[in-house]
DNA sequence: CTCTGTGAACGACTTCACAGCA
DNA sequence: TGCTGTGAAGTCGTTCACAGAG
């Protein structure tokens, strides 16, 4: 099973029982079985166990998985058993909680700097982010061996964005503008679009549906 | 095919469709083929038109789809056609992006009001919404009809907020705290975890897979 | 006996391909 | 001719169920 690549269900699931097994560690337990673990999830136990089998072998017959040694493995399979240096463009008042947001840096995530075109917004400092002009944007990237980038422009501008994003040699792009980005392959695209969400639950709720 | 319900991806694209079509609007452009539309969203047009299908016959045989009655379809569809109140737990950083944030009132939801426990935030005015304390959650729920609340507390809190949320009536949660909520059922929640899609990003990154 | 890892069966979603309408 | 709506075929992901390890 090992030879070909993980379905891209399971790895977004990989996120999920990071999180949980990190609160299982908090709470001290050390191992847990693929069926008890599911339940806490609320899915299967056998796609518990199909998930994580597609990277290795991380349980053990009769006892389970091991909390902490299960949360490293998959901390490197995602990447973030290392630090990412990570941009965000786009300071207006979504961008700047994001700054603000703590979540980020325990995960692995350190936001370097910010860009934005609004004069008065660069040179500001927030929450220990400088703010610099757009300009300045391949220079920074480089410096700092930036790969990952956090769009939080309006609309409008966020095509243009990112190819320069692209250009300046980004990898990967948390897009939070509603819009679908067009860029080069060897580019990953993850779009977030909050409103979107919500309509989501706006379609469940009338049309009652049960979950 | 109407009879059974759509699947969830059709659904999820649904949100997607919508923003491209509104965008195509404000451009002035008056119809698309399923072919077109599918191509500036990267996606294949079987896809659009089987999606389309589920909830009607839209299109026109030799012509198209005309955008803004597809727009008025699938707002009515979402359930954006009347506006939705909405309230907001956690008036964190995070939290307070969000109330400011323009996005949700356009595409048809109110944030009326947001709730803390911190004294200090209590009473603030936020773009427009007031922070009330907690224990006024369902009597403003029921004030306003609220069905749909967002959570923007942290980690450990959120179960907790969710069950009170569950008790006052509301019936979908968008949940920002990486945490997965039990809830009753009827109730529906969405979860978002943007750590977990900067960890997304890395894994696709790290194995340099193309997209 | 418990619990993992995994082929095989199943079901869900997508793509194909075409009949039929404009 | 151009394009939609849709059964049929195909692909992908999930669940089943069990061999084998502890």
């Amino acid at each position: 099973m090992k030879p070909q690549s993980a379905p891209d269900p399971a790895v977004k699931r990989l996120s999920l029982y990071l999180r949980r097994l990190e609160r299982l560690a908090s709470e001290g337990i050390a191992k847990v079985s693929s069926r008890e673990f599911a339940e806490s999830l609320d899915i299967t136990a056998a796609k518990v166990r199909k998930d994580l089998a597609w990277f290795g072998q991380f349980g053990s017959p009769g006892v389970g998985y091991r909390v902490a040694p299960l949360i490293e493995e998959l901390r490197r399979i995602l990447g973030t058993d290392k630090t990412w240096n990570v941009i965000l463009v786009g300071a207006g008042n979504f961008g700047r909680a994001l700054l603000q947001y703590k979540g980020f840096r325990k995960k692995g995530f350190e936001l370097v700097a910010a860009f934005d075109i609004a004069v008065e917004k660069v040179g500001r400092q927030i929450s220990g982010v400088k703010v610099h002009h757009i300009s300045k944007l391949s220079q920074i990237i480089r410096r700092h061996k930036v790969r990952l980038a956090i769009v939080t422009v309006p609309d409008h501008a966020a095509q243009k964005v990112a190819e320069q994003l692209c250009r300046a040699g980004i990898k990967g792009i948390l897009n939070f503008a509603p819009t679908s980005l067009r860029v080069p392959s060897g580019v990953a695209v993850d779009p977030v679009d909050l409103a979107a969400h919500l309509e989501q639950l706006s379609f469940q709720v009338g049309s009652r549906r049960r979950k």
